[in-house]
DNA sequence: TTGACTGCAAAGCGTTTGCAATAAC
DNA sequence: GTTATTGCAAACGCTTTGCAGTCAA
């Protein structure tokens, strides 16, 4: 995916913007992972190599770059969010509740909803890496065995 | 509406929770609506009635309901979540990024999909209150035009 | 040279927590 | 009376902001 990355680099200096260490360390991140990072991975792992950089740098420019529709967001709910190159096909995300497995999906299984959405509705829906939540395959028989403590505030589960 | 909002207090109380009068009005509140409301507008609201109402009761509560299963919480992306009441047949929601328009549309037009997320991944996919971004039919012709300010922080657009 | 960009520190926002006081059962 | 539930205040985690200094062009 190197080529990827110059393309990219080229992506941000042709349109007149300035390509710096950050960023450039941003992109060669998301270029060389094939799933998405979350801003304070992003941060982390920059930081090993400019121990300087900086959280607010991370979130400008990764608003500058999926403006620029060379990063997408993908919104995994409950606030949590996550970024990676934005690639063809898009695809998509199963995410199960249980056990946090992520199954990434193309976007042809949502070609026949889109459709349906633009006829019946004339809505025009962004299937951008979307994120779907449900049980995966294993956990479907075995959910409650499986369960993770996470969430247990009943005080009398009755 | 009225029987739902006594249904939800048998629900309650039946499972061995208390009723008290900042959870029958937040009950009351959702079961009067036709649509989903913001913690934050549970809370203005409620302190209409209970000025003394706190945001942490509020939150308090509207876990317990989802968890229990009466009440539905929405996750509209950008951690921008809202509740409302169990109904059924589930309801989703076509959220236009440009003029913030929302149409409510039936499950059916997902049954398809989760079929085929069935079939060929094994994942149950949670068809619970999807929420699903796009243009409505208005601003597909339209969007540049009516674009909110909101987001310019190009420093040179070029 | 110059202004786009960075690092920093502080604030913003919605949400969660610990705890003593309260009230539903 | 008991203890689930409340109100309060403080802290949380993630993200955004204003600003002075820096560096890519």
């Amino acid at each position: 995916m190197k080529t990827k990355h110059s393309d990219l680099i080229d992506s941000l200096t042709t349109r007149g913007y300035r390509l710096t260490p950050q960023r450039e360390l941003l992109l060669s991140m998301l270029s060389e992972t094939d799933t998405h990072l979350s801003a304070d991975t992003l941060l982390t792992r920059a930081r090993k190599a400019y121990p300087r950089v900086n959280k607010s740098v991370v979130y400008r420019n990764l608003e500058l770059l999926t403006e620029l529709g060379l990063v997408s967001r993908v919104d995994f709910g409950g606030g949590h969010v996550e970024y990676e190159v934005h690639r063809h096909p898009h695809h998509h995300h199963l995410v199960c509740r249980n056990c946090h497995h992520m199954i990434g999906i193309s976007s042809d299984t949502f070609a026949d909803l889109q459709r349906q959405l633009a006829d019946r509705y004339g809505f025009s829906a962004d299937m951008d890496h979307l994120a779907l939540f449900g049980l995966c395959h294993d956990c479907q028989t075995s959910e409650p065995a499986n369960a993770h403590a996470q969430r247990s505030h009943h005080p009398h589960a009755l």
